[in-house]
DNA sequence: ATTACTATTCTACGAGTAT
DNA sequence: TATACTCGTAGAATAGTAA
């Protein structure tokens, strides 16, 4: 999150009055009385959500005029959009969590190959990073919410046979990791992998995006199906 | 607003994994990690919207596992409401902003009348409080969107005539008062205010329900049509 | 009237640690 | 391992004012 939540909660309050329409004449009086806060503390967050660019200020006699930008608009954005998708698409959404942890790669050998990748950039629309990121699911819930996923259609990338060896379908869906980063979960049928482990792909090396280490949390939202994928 | 700004933040934290859909198991660590707190911050926070209603909780040898309440869903969807409307309704929306004052309750003479109640009662959907708001408005901004709403063909309480005299048409716009109230903006065609007035009805006692005093800030969000009203 | 500085109070964070 | 207590302290909030 870009902006922590007192502040947030101010560029709320600026939001509900409409500066995000227009400019607005507020006192610090009155904003600080409208949210709880007093008058110096008021004058404090305007300072700060001016210095920060998320608002436009403009001092006059009596009051100041406030207007949120471009980029305060963006901050609200986010949080909308997070909560949309929650609210609204629940019936087309899993939302897993697991734990990073080093695995063998077998992920990252299928990704490499040509006959797949091709239809990953093809299907998923964006060419994966060479490697997956391995999650350890910890709750019998998510557990639980893989073996689902198992029996859904998903998108398949289909198996081919070159000189050496056949490989087999592979069935993906597609996700949002740390509801920030697009990507993929991959499920290959044939792992040795137990029921609570998921490899996710990604257009970047997720690891380094997300600033990930051995052991950290990482949230997933995986789209059953296109619709409303956002 | 019912919960301050980093409590809110850890909840919607706990949405953002899916626990308004099902338990999550979360350690604090992990948590704390996530929403850049410590483990012991983390922890408050988590019993704290507990003790609050906000979620369920219970412990395991390896975590916690949290769940978000109806309470807590309404927490999210206050804001998401909120978000909602301000994002994609704006064309069908008005933001104003005024001080109550006392006037000379010219509107509460009006709404008591048997031959207007009648009318907005079943053309706004509530009986009103008899007894009007008064909002002066102080930006130029506000008084040109006044201004506009003179223009808008809004909701038509029809005059009438009795034995004594004539009454005339009274107009009228729905609208949300301090993003919590339903009312409407009375637009009282031959009144001896000014442009930098506005008066307000609800069904309720206004200034009780929102604890208002002479001078206070007001919010208001007119709606210009039915379409899209919440 | 305003806004916002300085001084002071006090809340709330995280370190250390018990369970 | 967990969670969550106590406690010292940093930083935030308000009071008092200046501008």
């Amino acid at each position: 999150m870009e902006l922590e939540g007192d502040l947030w909660f101010a560029l709320l309050q600026i939001f509900r009055m409409g500066g995000h329409t227009r400019q607005i004449l507020i006192g610090t009086s009155d904003f600080g009385r409208m949210i709880g806060i007093s008058q110096q503390t008021a004058s404090r967050r305007l300072l700060e959500l001016a210095e920060r660019g998320f608002v436009t200020r403009e001092l006059t006699p009596d009051g100041q005029l406030v207007m949120i930008t471009e980029k305060g608009i963006g901050a609200i954005r986010e949080v909308y959009d997070t909560l949309r998708m929650g609210l609204e698409g629940v019936d087309n959404v899993k939302f897993l969590n697991g734990n990073v942890f080093s695995g063998f790669g077998e992920g990252a050998y299928y990704v490499t190959k040509n006959g797949y990748r091709e239809q990953f950039s093809e299907k998923l629309g964006f060419a994966p990073f060479p490697g997956t990121l391995n999650l350890r699911l910890r709750s019998a819930a998510d557990i639980r919410a893989r073996a689902e996923l198992e029996a859904l259609p998903g998108i398949t990338i289909k198996g081919f046979t070159n000189s050496e060896r056949t490989y087999g379908d592979v069935k993906c869906f597609l996700a949002k990791v740390n509801d920030a980063v697009d990507g993929a979960v991959l499920m290959i049928h044939r792992t040795h992998y137990g029921k609570e482990v998921l490899e996710i792909i990604a257009p970047d090396n997720l690891r380094k995006r997300l600033g990930l280490r051995d052991g950290d949390m990482v949230q997933l939202k995986v789209y059953l199906s296109r619709d409303h994928v956002q």
